[in-house]
DNA sequence: ATGCATGAGGA
DNA sequence: CCTCATGCATA
């Protein structure tokens, strides 16, 4: 007579019945409480990825686990990684030493374009566009990217990822400034927010 | 922590 | 061309 971990029983349309599915809190306080522990562990962000190669063969970078952390991933990809991240969680949690090591294979012989620097500028006029059409068609694109002399490639990228920011979990813009507690009722003693990153 | 980029897969 | 997961390079 034991009661597991209630699956939710609601189940959102596209959502294949695969594992689990975890809702937004779930998922929410599992990255709250993953970042607190793997700090307290003494375990960077590129140490987790690196050890969830060793433990799964799933290589992931500091560039994959932190918007994690911060819930910047879309809804399926954070439902993704938190089964792994679980688990490495309680495997290095659990044991007292257990040596990890890894070795690091990659080598890809593609030059990567140098990442452009967008103006603050024209980052505006971008996303003022973005506004009123998130989807612009290739002809649209050249013509901005022409106006803003930009090449149309990177106008057309800056469109994918801007698109891809409005299905993060946060999405940018969040709550309006100014507006940050929902505790209770104190404007000078502000309840602590227990840990601060003790800088990587 | 975040901006721009890559590449696989899909209509 | 797009979406989506992911990361190098950079702020």
């Amino acid at each position: 007579p034991h009661a597991p971990p209630s699956p939710p029983p609601l189940g959102h349309p596209p959502e294949p019945a695969d594992d689990d599915a975890p809702s937004s809190d779930d998922l929410e306080q599992f990255a709250k409480q993953f970042k607190q522990r793997r700090i307290k562990l003494g375990f960077t962000q590129a140490d987790v990825g690196l050890a969830l190669g060793t433990l799964y063969g799933n290589v992931f970078s500091q560039t994959t686990i932190c918007p994690f952390e911060a819930l910047q991933l879309s809804f399926k990809n954070m439902c993704k990684l938190k089964p792994l991240l679980n688990k490495w969680l309680e495997e290095t949690d659990s044991s007292t030493g257990s040596p990890t090591n890894l070795d690091k294979i990659a080598a890809q012989g593609r030059k990567r374009k140098k990442r452009t620097s967008i103006e603050v500028g024209v980052k505006g006029a971008l996303e003022s566009h973005f506004l009123k059409c998130p989807k612009p068609s290739a002809q649209e694109i050249t013509s901005l990217a022409d106006s803003l002399q930009l090449e149309k490639e990177v106008v057309r990228v800056w469109f994918c990822n801007r698109r891809q920011k409005e299905k993060r979990m946060t999405p940018p813009g969040g709550t309006l400034p100014g507006a940050e507690d929902v505790y209770g009722a104190s404007r000078d003693t502000p309840p602590h927010h227990g840990v601060q990153t003790p800088v990587q």
